[in-house]
RNA sequence: GGUGACGUGGCCGAGUGGCUAGGCUGCGGUCUGCAAAACCGCCUACGGAGGUUCGACUCCUCUCGUCACCUCCA
């Protein structure tokens, strides 16, 4: 099936067509392991992995996918520092080594974000590789070489600059947003004076050394340059040897655009004389309770937070996969329950199907359904027409009354659909009472007998009994079932 | 100040020049000893003011409001 996607730099809808033509390279600007992630950020990784199954799923590609993880960088290695109050105990203990301490921190931050990745239905085996920027510090620096070489770059005071105002006479820096250099807003020059830059556009390739800090050696031109990479650079280096350029897709936040993708944009291409990709494709914010998440307004959850509160991860990622990624989802507990019911629906939906034992003479077409669904998806990933399609469908077609053929083709379909949404099961309903004390099975049973010889009296009372050790219990047509108190 | 996005019914969230998604909640009903569940039905909105048009929520202008980015925040 034919995908379109909207691309940041034509700001268009366009049709996808990937360099080879089976296989898609995709790289996704991952997290920046110095705290565990937020759902915020989840958004943008979510995002990410929708786009990558419909690929699979609807597309019928190989997928490539490669995630950075950024273990190099200010914050990084301002929580790594000897006596830092950000050092967890069970980090173990700090050691001399600056470096040792920044990969004890990153490494363990890192375990816990794959760890929350997975929980939210993310398969890991689907990364082609999710490279760490400090082990790619030497293509780093080859690149960073390249740049100078070819007159974009220069050093000074120990590091090195991109020279921003030189590529504009070679190329367009702009290209995903656009910049009016003559209106800088005047608090960007801020940290004007802290480098040498030459000029406050101008961005940092490599940082030189500070006090207490990790570093690398850098020999170039003949001097060595101890320092530590700069922001921007570890993507463009991590693509090139990774996936290649050009690659298809690269993934990332709005925040994203500028400067970090401008600037990876145009040291690519100014380094290996080629820009990284064809694709750039730019996930919205999620707000919470209608506010950007921030720390000081109380509204700032990780995804841990959120599990402790007893949210399951999955309703998170349906709730993710409700709003269309382009705009701005509104996150709040109201909104996840709701969700939460509305997966709930269609499991109960696919459970129905699977089911043998009730079905009836109507027949559905399942095939109508799939391609309706997946023009959606394949539509700039479209996910909430594609779960009106799916409501839509289940409303219109009760389970039970079709036949068996039909129910088949429509389970079939529905754990394709999974393949993609990654929220739904297709194990056989649980059995609500094997987890149950025999003595309130016993009890249950016993209302259930009064209840049927008409002793309502004692049936309510017996109700009453487990309700008040934390049971529930719902009548069904012909049965009933036990709950525990939420 | 610059750049961009957005304002849709109680909430969330799609969308299109006329046929007016979907989910959750609520209400009414069927069922039920009651409750719950399930099922059926109902609730017709597009920030404001002009304009274009036979007709605009959809196009244009203005206006009000919210937000993001321009600061190594996804």
């Amino acid at each position: 099936m034919e995908i379109s996607f909207y691309n940041s730099l034509s700001k268009k809808v366009e049709k996808f067509s990937p360099v080879l033509t089976d296989e898609v390279k995709m790289y996704s600007c991952g997290p920046t392991v110095y705290n565990y992630a937020h759902i915020g950020n989840m958004r943008a990784f979510l995002f990410a992995d929708l786009l990558q199954r419909v690929l699979r799923t609807v597309g019928k590609y190989e997928v490539k996918w490669v995630m950075n993880i950024t273990d190099i960088d200010d914050k990084t290695i301002r929580d790594s520092r000897i006596g830092s109050d950000a050092w967890l105990s069970e980090m173990g203990s700090q050691t001399e080594s600056e470096l040792d301490n920044l990969k004890v921190l990153t490494e363990f931050y890192q375990d816990a974000f794959l760890d929350d990745i997975s929980k939210l239905g993310i398969n890991l085996e689907h990364f082609f590789a999710l490279p760490a920027a400090t082990d790619f510090i030497e293509e780093m620096q080859d690149l960073i070489r390249k740049i100078i070489d070819n007159g974009f770059a220069y050093i000074s005071g120990g590091s090195v600059y991109f020279d921003v105002s030189k590529w504009r006479t070679a190329d367009t820096y702009g290209k995903l947003f656009k910049i009016d250099f003559d209106n800088f807003k005047s608090g960007v020059r801020i940290d004007a004076d802290e480098y040498e830059r030459e000029n406050v556009s101008d961005f940092v390739l490599w940082k030189e050394k500070k006090e207490n800090e990790p570093f690398w050696d850098f020999e170039i031109n003949g001097l060595n340059l101890p320092g530590r990479p700069g922001w921007h650079i570890e993507c463009s280096a991590m693509e090139y040897e990774l996936l290649g350029l050009p690659f298809d897709i690269h993934t990332g936040g709005v925040d994203l655009k500028f400067p970090h993708h401008e600037d990876e944009i145009a040291q690519s291409k100014a380094g290996y004389g080629c820009e990284p990709t064809n694709y750039w494709l730019h996930n919205d914010f999620l707000e919470v309770e209608g506010e950007k998440m921030s720390k000081s307004a109380g509204n700032f959850f990780t995804v841990r937070d959120l599990l402790d509160k007893g949210i399951d991860p999955i309703d998170i990622r349906f709730a993710m996969l409700s709003a269309h990624y382009r705009t701005k989802l509104n996150f709040t507990f109201a909104g996840v329950d709701a969700q939460k019911k509305a997966r709930r629906r269609i499991q109960e939906y696919i459970w129905q199907l699977a089911d043998n034992n009730k079905f009836g003479e109507l027949t559905a077409n399942a095939e109508k359904l799939r391609e309706d669904t997946f023009n959606e998806l394949a539509n700039d990933l479209h996910t909430p027409k594609a779960l009106a399609h799916i409501f839509s469908f289940i409303n219109n077609n009760d389970a039970e009354k079709l036949n068996l053929q039909s129910k088949s083709e429509l389970l079939s379909f529905f754990e394709q659909l999974n393949s993609i949404f990654e929220a739904f099961s297709f194990e056989p309903k649980p059995d609500a009472t094997s987890q149950i004390p025999d003595s309130i099975v016993n009890l249950a049973q016993e209302r259930w007998d009064a209840k049927r010889s008409k002793d309502f009296a004692k049936a309510d009372e017996i109700r009453k009994k487990l309700e008040s050790e934390g049971w529930i219990i719902k009548d069904a047509r012909d049965g009933y079932e036990i709950f525990t108190k939420e």
